[in-house]
Formats: structure tokens, C-alpha cells, sequence
DNA sequence: CAAGTACTTGCAAGCGTTTTGCGATTAGTC
DNA sequence: GACTAATCGCAAAACGCTTGCAAGTACTTG
């Protein structure tokens, strides 16, 4: 199995005081392998190998999945949160309102940005919690 | 009539080619007097003057207003947009995750965030749109 | 100032997403 | 193997917002 696979190592579940279902493995699974997605992507990846899943139960276990430290959720844009693997290396989204694009930015760009609201404002940022918005380079060309 | 009411001149919204009715200029005066606010509490604010208002009027106001100019909207939480007018100071959002207080920051604390992305991305931030997300002085003192 | 037209409204229904109540099932423990 | 609490699937509901439509109204024009 490559790291593609999004491979759960059970004892990893339990080690956090979670059942191990199969379910819950799966979703986890999914997360990895498809890096952002919504809840809906996600439970269309776990059908493949476990046909009968609920939508109710890929929430249900993203909740929990986030409480234990496995996974973050954040918003990309004006719909719903997407989820990825907690230790996945993450980075700014910028969200373009004109065509609806979503790139990706360093998080170093923001770093100064992050550390004056913490020393101002004693306020400790996820910066890639909330997308950035704006417009892109190719739609202020226009 | 004092500031605060939210007053709204007739002829200012004649002038941008909208039709002046009484919703239209309700919705307006509200989005003027609340600040930050969602569509449900701005119904409930001009049910006050007009109680037969329905909500689907506000949505449709609330998008003209916003394409005429006169307001604008921003994603503070996880849940819906808030309205404010598009002549009103702005300022950062900062939402803390932990108790969910949303506190202001001054737009110059991003100001060189704002100008990397320009240069490197050519990326045009409108930083005010999306909340900015993290946790609070006082919850991190917990 | 009366008539026409395009815009606006209220209502009801619909839509996509997320949550919840509940009884049945199952994982982990003894 | 039996017990208990967590988890599951299902159905319904909640939520935030949008849309189709018929009736009403603001502005224009003659």
C-alpha cells in the first residue's frame, strides 16, 4: 500500500479512545486520500468500498474524527466546510469572487500578518480557517 | 432623525437607477442601524415599521442593495452572510473558535499581508470578507 | 393625469446541506 | 458468551437561501 491510499492503521483510532469501525476507518481513509473535499465527496469515496454508507454517519465521524485531532474542516468558499487530514501540510486558500478559482498561497505570506494580531491583539490565528478572498490576477486583467 | 436611525434619503436610491419602495428603503435603513447583521435579523428589525415584510423581499433587496453598492456582505461565522453598509468603516473580523466572540482589528494590521499577495499572486485581497478565524486572549489563557 | 410596462412583492414550494431522534446493531470489556 | 455504551442506518426535520408565479405598484409616456 502506498501513502496514497489514505491507509488507516487501526491501532491509530483506538490509541485516541475511538472505536475502530469500519466506517470511521473509511472516512478517515478518504480524508487522506482526497486531500480537501466535502462531505458529500467524501461519502461518494467511501461508497466505493462500503456501498451502505450514511451521509449522517461520514458528519457524524468527521465531527469526532476533528475532536480526536485527525481532521480540520475549513471554508473554502461560500458553501460549505471542506475537511483534510490534520498533519497535512496546509496553506492559504485564495478565493477568487469573480470566477469562483481557488489557488494556494504559502503560508509564510501571512506570517507577519499572523504574528502582529498576536501581539496586539493577543489573538492566535488559523489563518486557513477562512479562505482569503479577493480577485485574481487574470480576472483584474479583464 | 438622528444617525442612527439608519435614515435613508428617497432620492439616494432613485439616484443609483433603483425603484424606491418601502421595503427597499426599510431594508436599508436596518443594514444602516444594525452593523453587522443577517438577513433574519434584519427582517425582524423592519417588521417593526412594516411587519408584513416577507423574507425572500430582504434576500432580494439585500442583493440589489449590495449590486447597486449600498451594502455588503461578509462571512463572520460557520453559518450564514451578515450585511453592512458599503460606506461603513471596515475592519477585520476576528472569530474565536472557542467562544465564538467576534472582535475587530484594524485593516493596516494587514496591510503588508495585503500588498504580498499583489505582488507575488497578483492576487487582490478584500481581507474584510472572510473572518478572520483563531482563538481569543482570554480563551487561550484558559 | 390616465394608461402602460417593467419592476417588486408576498406566498408557497423547493433545494442543498447539515442535524437529530430513534430503534437496531456492534465494538470493546468482563 | 454476555453486557453496556458507542455507533449505525433511516427518516424526518432544521436551516439558510432561492425560485416560480400571480397580484400589486413605481415610474414613464403620451
Amino acid at each position: 500500500m502506498t501513502i496514497m491510499s489514505g491507509e488507516v492503521a487501526p491501532h491509530e483510532i483506538r490509541q485516541r479512545g475511538l472505536r475502530l469501525t469500519t466506517q470511521r476507518e473509511l472516512v478517515l481513509a478518504a480524508v487522506r486520500v482526497l486531500g480537501h473535499s466535502t462531505p458529500e465527496e467524501i461519502s461518494e469515496h467511501v461508497r466505493k468500498q462500503h456501498p451502505g454508507i450514511n451521509l449522517s454517519t461520514v458528519y457524524r465521524n468527521l465531527e469526532t474524527l476533528e475532536k480526536a485531532g485527525f481532521v480540520v474542516h475549513s471554508h473554502l468558499g461560500h458553501g460549505g466546510a471542506t475537511f483534510h487530514a490534520a498533519d497535512e501540510a496546509s496553506h492559504l486558500h485564495l478565493v477568487c469572487g469573480t470566477c469562483g478559482n481557488v489557488s494556494e498561497a504559502e503560508l509564510t505570506m501571512a506570517a507577519d500578518f499572523v504574528a502582529n494580531l498576536v501581539a496586539q491583539h493577543g489573538f492566535q490565528t488559523d489563518i486557513t480557517h477562512f479562505a482569503i478572498y479577493g480577485q485574481c490576477s487574470s480576472c483584474l486583467a479583464k
